[in-house]
DNA sequence: GTTATGACTTCAC
DNA sequence: CGTGAAGCCATAA
């Protein structure tokens, strides 16, 4: 047989859902470690990916992923505002730099 | 088929 | 801590 997983791609997606959706509330992580969690060592991009590709009314909590700099990822067509993400954190408790950076030894949701 | 881009990561300077 | 470069993977043209 040719194709052994012919859907393979979509169980990686639905494993990404599922680590999101097990981060706590005040707690943050990053692609990477998202990925890991997800089973997928090094797809820190297919995670973004996937972010930036789920439903506006998406019950996933996509505000608590941040890149590995600590920072709020920015895309140039994000649908939404700015800042709510950064907003969303600050209400759940994490604490933000005047730059927009927050302390991910601190945050970091050690899974 | 190749080339370019991107909600990324990590190392080196 | 900042910037730059290389790496990895999926989507689009």
């Amino acid at each position: 047989m040719r194709h052994a997983a012919p859907q393979d791609q979509d169980e990686a997606v639905a494993a990404i859902h599922a680590a999101i959706l097990r981060i706590p509330k005040g707690w943050i992580a990053t692609y990477g470690q998202i990925a890991a969690m997800a089973g997928l060592p090094r797809r820190a991009r297919l995670v973004g990916r996937v972010l930036q590709r789920l439903d506006p009314a998406t019950k996933i909590p996509w505000h608590r992923v941040i890149n590995a700099k600590g920072e709020v990822s920015y895309s140039s067509s994000r649908n939404g505002g700015d800042s709510l993400q950064q907003h969303l954190l600050e209400r759940e408790g994490v604490e933000f730099d005047a730059r927009g950076r927050c302390d991910l030894r601190r945050f970091r949701w050690l899974g």
